[in-house]
DNA sequence: TTGTAGGCGTTATCAT
DNA sequence: ATGATAACGCCTACAA
């Protein structure tokens, strides 16, 4: 017991001791058995992370990075699960990752079924809802609107005189959100609604210059563009330099996420800028609190900034 | 006794009692603990995963998501932990992976320091390095020489006609790879060694940008540029358009890692493909194989293709 | 096919 | 500050 303790709890040892049992273990090359701990302990220090795909250019990434690194910093560790972008076998996916005993779970850009929120709550376990604030949460949430920031590309847009805007959105939860609030703005300010090409995630550059070409051929006049990606957005610019189109003064271009190539593209991208850094950092921050028993906000909008540039 | 089987191994039970036992779990909300499981059978069906970040631009990512996806069609969860560019702490983070009992480690685009391997060869755990080829592996390995991709490079810009050739590296130890077989491969052509600039990674567009301007003041005639991921090349091409440079007529530019955008630039990007998805499946698979006791190769070499489009 | 016994390596608890 | 004891929940081994 008393060499448990000079290890995972030296303050309650004398220096003396905590010497002789460090020199014992490293001698015999021992290593602590957290799995063991854990079983008597119910306390696993690790964080089962649910994400839609790790992808190159998925959107969130950042703040998974800054959560992931926060955890670490913090002395827990993360355990990834890939959910697609599809639902099937959530509810067996669920299971496997609390038989595992996690300290608590955090949801990433991921809508869950009705019964997977029961099985969640059923758990007891604190529940981290990150980069959405849209729904009544399972538990605590870190995220900002994705409706408030479509609302605002539109009004961005219409102010600086734009009238026939379309955008290119994604068949993704999160888009969706984004492009509803788009809708919902240009039709309050008393326009038409939007041509919308629709893509599949991962967004690709590919997607904006495809999606450019199709707008076009719907309509001719299209002045401004609305991305779901960064990515999406550059694909939308070099498709008009290659057809002459000039940005902004003939179509206007704004993208999503402010990506570290948004500032570097020619034009330099308007875009949304969401703070990830702060968020994964407080997403991680307000786990450990509550595992800590100190739970102070359970819902945190993290807000959003539109980044004006040249493109729009 | 029964009842555990019926949940871990139901075909050892009859299909009565499985189900019996399966109503009563379910009834009172039974969530089977692997933590406990882990302890008797030694087995946690736990991978831990070391990569050096999963910022968004890394190169690596692709494979890092499949191998992920991989372990998890297999039964088996993924620890990960970002271990920064730096190597400060090391050994403590080493420990406390392996305090977890993870049944098996992988390394990716790491290096790692003699005590650290020797503390991996001692836990006795099946060891899998990912990513890269140029050592003699600790344990099983997965990846491809890239220092045989840097020179490839070289051979394909000299077989261009290219003879000014530059290069924009970045420092970490793959790319320091890629720039060592470029630079040797070079030098057996009969070339002047490269002008090369180095960028601090993770690699960003703004480098390719930045980077190109250094080169051109170095020396104006530059006739071709290899840069140490296709954002970068990214970079180089639009700097180069902003500068009226035609690329590839007067600039030959060529990428690494055949990103999804690489296609969809204009010009298409010349660059080098591995096939990460292959990789990353492949690394799981060994893997899993090791641990069910049946270990084929230890070694497999993924190779890379130069995929030739526009830009050089 | 089902049941019994015991232990995996730690920590909570109580005692000294 | 240190020690003794039991228990966490499952699985291995063996028996019925």
């Amino acid at each position: 017991m008393t060499a448990s303790r000079a290890i995972s709890n030296p303050s309650m040892v004398t220096e003396a001791t905590r010497l002789k049992v460090q020199a014992a273990a490293s001698k015999i090359g021992y290593v602590q058995n957290f799995v063991a701990g854990s079983l008597k302990s119910r306390r696993s220090r690790l964080i089962a992370c649910v994400v839609p795909t790790i992808a190159s250019g998925s959107v969130f990434l950042p703040a998974v990075r800054a959560m992931t690194q926060t955890f670490e910093r913090l002395g827990y560790h993360v355990m990834l699960s890939q959910r697609g972008y599809g639902v099937a076998q959530e509810q067996e996916q669920i299971e496997t990752v609390l038989a595992r005993r996690p300290d608590g779970i955090v949801l990433t850009g991921t809508f869950v079924s009705a019964a997977a929120r029961r099985k969640l709550k059923a758990s007891g376990l604190p529940v981290m809802e990150m980069w959405d604030m849209a729904r009544s949460p399972i538990d605590m949430l870190v995220g900002f609107s994705h409706e408030a920031a479509g609302g605002a590309a539109a009004a961005y847009l219409h102010g600086k005189g734009r009238r026939r805007i379309a955008m290119i959105s994604a068949t993704e939860p999160r888009s969706a959100a984004r492009e509803a609030g788009f809708v919902a703005e240009l039709q309050r300010l008393g326009l038409p609604p939007p041509r919308i090409h629709a893509v599949a995630p991962p967004t690709r550059m590919g997607h904006g210059r495809q999606g450019l070409g199709e707008l076009l051929l719907a309509d001719p006049k299209i002045d401004a563009v609305f991305c779901t990606t960064d990515m999406v957005a550059l694909g939308v610019i070099l498709e008009s330099q290659s057809r002459g189109l000039r940005v902004p003064e003939q179509l206007a271009v704004m993208g999503f996420g402010d990506m570290d190539f948004a500032a570097d593209v020619t034009p330099a991208l308007t875009t949304i800028h969401v703070d990830n850094e702060q968020l994964g950092e407080r997403a991680a921050t307000l786990m450990v609190e509550a595992l800590d028993g100190r739970r102070s906000k359970r819902v945190s909008d993290m807000g959003f900034e539109i980044i004006e540039r040249a493109s729009a």
